[in-house]
DNA sequence: GTCTATACGACGATAGAC
DNA sequence: GTCTATCGTCGTATAGAC
């Protein structure tokens, strides 16, 4: 809808809003930072703040689902349709933001969290995409076919998600090779040592 | 450390409050839940439980070392060395303390945090725990050794904490499928389709 | 619709009496 | 070792100016 008038202002701030709170939270962490904080980085007091927001629960849903959003975005400029690594490597870089994301999806096992809607249709919709990229792998023959797509996907997203863990605890963890490994022992032409 | 004297009741009711906490957490999840409702548990004011821990997060981290420390006794006592099925189960079956692992993951990213340190020795210590399973996998031709043992530890303890986020949002995954799956892909006895 | 001011209740934490 | 009392900060709720 480019629909001009009275909302034109309110989405500009209201997208301040998230671009600031994604900004401290990317700099000191899940933990620690308070919604005053955001609201000062905007100029606002935090009721001004809460206008653009139902809690704070709420706002930070949406600065996930803004992140996810603009990752998306990008991985379809590349067209790289199913790129199953960059959908990895969307999400590292900065522990504030890893953080934030695994906060969220413990937060979110509540049905009742607002994050939780987000989660329960984002890892279908991630499931699908990675199964894509299986198939076409096992087109390809470069994925064996001896477990299901579906699964595979379960299993690639699980060591996406994972490995974040232990690159949160330990920074010099590379985050690239399990899946690197993973994928080499799905590739049939990588001959098995026959016992 | 048999000594009796007037540590007894200490350490008896530090122990009482510690496990009040694990069964609070484990009925309402991480969030939501005070420090005040567990001392009310233990007819205890708030500064008088208090004076068992330095803070909350210090309390939070003594349980998640007490369940740790549980579980690797019992699966002593099976007399099952390094079976890493039972490492996967060990954590899973109460969303209230999953969410407390992964919540208190997260927030252990701060070196600062007093979890990180139970993390950044845990982790090492159960990697080459499951190293040590792989290794034996290996030497009984269950294993490919196409990728190192230690590399492979890694991978599957990441498939073991990324499968527990996606349980947290559907309760209907199977957390052992993917567990199922990979050691499967590894087994060098199941015939991979060549192409 | 956008925003400020003010206030509320609950939290984790601390000081000091007993 | 445990209490009462209190502190500062948090997220939230309401009233009302523009």
């Amino acid at each position: 809808m480019a629909k001009r008038g009275p909302y034109e202002k309110g989405e500009a701030k209201r997208s301040e809003i998230l671009h600031a709170a994604l900004e401290i939270f990317a700099a000191e962490g899940y933990r620690g930072t308070s919604l005053r904080k955001v609201a000062a980085k905007c100029s606002l007091s935090l009721p001004g703040l809460m206008h653009y927001f139902d809690s704070k629960e709420d706002l930070l849903t949406q600065v996930l689902r803004m992140r996810d959003e603009t990752a998306r975005v990008r991985q379809a400029e590349r067209a790289d349709p199913h790129g199953y690594r960059e959908i990895i490597r969307e999400g590292a870089k900065t522990p504030g933001l890893v953080e934030l994301f695994v906060s969220m999806a413990a937060a979110a096992s509540d049905p009742a969290h607002p994050a939780h809607a987000h989660f329960a249709e984002r890892y279908p919709v991630l499931r699908e995409r990675v199964a894509d990229f299986v198939r076409d792998g096992v087109a390809e023959g470069r994925i064996s076919s001896a477990v299901p797509p579906e699964r595979l996907a379960v299993l690639l997203i699980a060591v996406a998600d994972g490995i974040q863990l232990q690159w949160l605890i330990d920074r010099s963890t590379d985050m690239e090779q399990p899946i690197e490994d993973l994928l080499s022992v799905l590739d049939p032409r990588t001959a098995p040592d026959g016992a």
